[in-house]
DNA sequence: CGTCTAATTGAACGAGATCAAGACAAGTGG
DNA sequence: CCACTTGTCTTGATCTCGTTCAATTAGACG
């Protein structure tokens, strides 16, 4: 019943796309052999899983639009999200050779993915080595941003915590052009906040008054501005260079 | 000076075959083509940076004994573990594709490596799909550690956060078997076991002295000996299903 | 208007940090 | 052989950042 077919299929790939050509040239061929490996097009209204954590997996899913994550639960209920997925992102290309997800995958707003059957991904591996190092790059992307997420639930501050999640966003929204002029929209509850900062959702506010009182940044209504980009990293103690924004042969 | 060569490349990959071969078969042509793709052998003495965060990279690293880790520092001093690394790990196999690497890493006691040059690797992605989908697949098991890692610092309890530790190294050394009837070396002290939980020093201390007046576990002299392992994994909310341990084609 | 859910703020509490001191073992140099 | 490091482990006392509990406000929506 979450499943709906679309006819964005030919768009499907851009924001991928965008990903990829921020850190490596993408052939025309090979971007056809992305277009060719998609299947369809499916919706999920906010809340809704998306993947359940251990069940066999065929396909992948690239995320076109809405905000989702990664997580696992504790026994008493509490929540930790492990990675915020934006469009261009491929959620769960990890199960490709992991064949499940030890983690769920959810949906934190409506969000669009185009399907990728796995068969069509082993393909791309055998067939177009350097798309299969692209994607593989991918996923090393994802581990390069959990451990920058370590670090920040290990050992940063809560106001640094939520300021770093902030300017990561930023960055990375910035790349799929849904960020400009230090500002974007995140539809997210400061519930979500706390889950993916290791924080509770009333301190995630309090932090959050702390930097709008200092004029860092203001998230409301779901918009999050950033008034003063070079302060704020400063506090976060943020450097873009685990997301890898150089073009080059990978 | 850090370097030295050694007579030890003809073993040199076997603890990752017994890692490999707990996931998926690998044949014999691709065990000839991973041994060819070996350059020198190197050691390193405890403490020493292996890697260097952020400089430009052409090799690889796979551990052939003793600890090793990845690891991020804060401004303040203050150190976070990403991934502790053990024989059969590729320690720095991301820097393939990323070119580089966003944090350091360091030997936690003497360290012997296997070096494999890149151009090596690209070689396997181009004529060896599977043996290069095994390699992919070694870098989403240090992906799937990390986030298990998130979870740990983010919400376990500082208990929980050693018992989950001190699980996980016993099931990854099992495989290399380099663990058994439930015990192991592991010559750390307890402040590198705080840097890779994210508490200090003296709080692992007390946590210890809790799993040991429970009957749990001893960590002395460098050595792990497990007394409960159902009780402990309980404690811990360990489950191994995060490393996969199932072979099938990948 | 009532009924949600999300945001906000205050007050008390607690897990883990910080500070400090001592114990113990392994060198190391005279 | 012994004084003297040096590093690690251990334990106690105090402090603090973030949690917990609780109450209020503000919107959105039927």
């Amino acid at each position: 019943m979450a499943a709906k077919s679309l006819g964005a299929r030919g768009a499907a790939v851009d924001a991928l796309l965008l990903k990829l050509r921020a850190r490596d040239s993408v052939s025309e061929k090979e971007e056809r052999a992305l277009h060719e490996a998609v299947g369809e097009v499916r919706e999920f209204g906010a809340g809704r899983t998306i993947v359940r954590s251990g069940t066999p997996m065929e396909e992948s899913s690239l995320q076109l639009s809405g905000f989702s994550c990664r997580y696992k639960d504790l026994a008493d209920g509490q929540r930790q999200l492990m990675e915020l997925h934006i469009p261009g992102d491929f959620v769960d290309l990890h199960s490709f050779l992991l064949k499940r997800l030890e983690h769920g995958v959810a949906a934190l707003t409506p969000v669009v993915f185009a399907i990728f059957p796995h068969e069509g991904l082993k393909k791309i591996t055998e067939d177009h080595p350097h798309l299969a190092r692209l994607l593989w790059f991918s996923t090393l992307l994802d581990a390069a941003i959990h451990r920058e997420t370590i670090l920040s639930v290990g050992r940063r501050t809560a106001l640094a915590r939520i300021a770093h999640l902030l300017c990561e966003l930023l960055v990375r929204l910035e790349v799929v052009q849904l960020a400009a002029d230090d500002r974007y929209q995140l539809p997210l509850t400061q519930a979500d906040l706390a889950d993916a900062t290791g924080l509770t959702s009333v301190h995630v506010n309090r932090m959050l008054k702390m930097l709008r009182d200092d004029g860092l940044l203001t998230f409301r209504n779901g918009e999050v501005v950033v008034h003063d980009r070079a302060r704020l990293q400063q506090v976060a103690e943020f450097s873009p260079s685990y997301l890898f924004l150089d073009r080059q042969p990978r």
